[in-house]
DNA sequence: ATTATATTTTTGAACAATCAAAACCGATAC
DNA sequence: GTATCGGTTTTGATTGTTCAAAAATATAAT
């Protein structure tokens, strides 16, 4: 019952992901893909699964793959919370990049005390998204993870806020910040070509930017004037 | 030649610490003072420090101590940069009280990124020394630590300014802060009985303040107008 | 010099986290 | 049903950090 270890904090945290990402989150996740994306070799991932089954965090079906108890999830949304809270401090109030904040978060989420995390949600004004539009789970753990559209689904022609970015790779953050598409930015999809493999948006300044599918897919918007002060959207100028 | 792990860089911040306490710092630091000082085992010191000996970050001599390497002195006061700039980041920025921001700089020390640590840096305007009046080194790795009088040896009736205070313990801060004693408040000592193992300070207000002599000796002082500012006092008020 | 004491080192073992490579299982394909 | 193949688990080993207890050393006392 020692307080977690960080590496057991990533586990966690990379298998509540994992789980959001899917349809059904309440399916298996498959070792394969934990252990990729923890970047260890899979027999790791093995190994230190059924340790966690062993302290009643996870579920693990041989074979068939792994999945949070309750107590596994409660711990791992903290994390999450710990880990989104600092990244929104570090613009904030710190005024780091949103391309650079990730990385620096990925290991202070296992530093921060209750006490700091807490007074930082404070001074932030108990913020629900972070700089990339991930939501914030509150201090009891729980999350509201709203199924956005993104820019391949959304209907063509209508106004649409950004509100999601589902990709920290920091060069990409720093291209979406150099065409002005943060969280909040009102867009229009113009065109969309798949033979091209190309998404034209009509964004800030009426500017047309054209990304390709795999980008577009990364980025999520609602309808523009509909729950964008629900989902956190903050200047929706 | 992989970056210093968390332990590592708390070893070497040990033994700098133990070295500058000691009047001459190429003096030898004894394994049991640093076993001590870190909460393990002698035996546990001994393994690492051979190990550190290897790294070519510190001397060692078999039943005579540990002493820091050029390279080690230099990282030990990295580590100890970011530990004072982290503290005052807490204290200034974050709104932390002074008595609390020991405990949690002592993890996040270990996270933050020379990016991060710059950014606090400048945001504070290079301060010279931490909320107790630990000097805090630049980003080269040097540091100035002058040579206080404490309330036990400073002239008696004359004048003086708290700079510095060398124990972190929370319940003892929270004592200082409660009787204003903080770096920067002017004081008077005005008697001092060995017998009765007590020292009698007049502080903000006139008020009258009694502390043992344990306590006194940790409350570092220098000249009232001689040299505070260049001793980072922030208002001499 | 001999003895006693305190400090230090060594030895043997443990735990956490990891990898490489061999063995294994399960879902398809024939 | 047997062969095949990707994903998974086991096995055996390594590294880092730690402890308990035994052995060794240095220093101080007699
Ligand atoms: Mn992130
Ligand atoms: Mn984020
Ligand atoms: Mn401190
Ligand atoms: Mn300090």
């Amino acid at each position: 019952m020692p307080l977690p270890s960080s590496t057991v904090e990533n586990y966690l945290k990379t298998i509540f992901k994992a789980q959001s990402a899917q349809q059904d989150r309440k399916r298996l996740v498959p070792m394969g893909h934990l252990a990729h994306a923890l970047g260890v070799v899979p027999g790791t991932a093995t190994t230190m699964v059924k340790a966690l089954a062993e302290s009643g965090l996870v579920d693990y079906e041989p074979y068939a793959g792994v999945r949070l108890t309750p107590a596994g999830e409660k711990l791992a949304a903290l994390v999450l919370r710990r880990h989104r809270l600092m990244e929104l401090f570090l613009v904030k109030v710190v005024g780091m990049s949103w391309a650079e904040v990730h990385d620096e978060a990925e290991r202070l989420e296992h530093a921060a005390s209750d006490k700091l995390i807490d007074r930082i949600d404070t001074m932030l004004g108990c913020p629900a998204t972070d700089p990339h539009g991930d939501p914030i789970p509150d201090s009891s753990g729980s999350m509201v993870t709203p199924d956005y559209q993104t820019l391949l689904t959304c209907p063509l022609g209508e106004t649409v806020v950004l509100t999601r970015v589902t990709d920290q790779d920091a060069t990409f953050l720093r291209f979406l910040e150099g065409n002005s598409l943060k969280p909040g930015q009102m867009l229009r999809v113009e065109t969309r070509d798949d033979a091209a493999d190309q998404v034209v948006v009509r964004g800030r300044n009426n500017r047309q930017i054209a990304i390709g599918m795999r980008a577009a897919a990364k980025l999520q918007v609602v309808p523009a004037g509909y729950g964008a002060e629900a989902a956190g959207v903050d200047s929706p100028a």
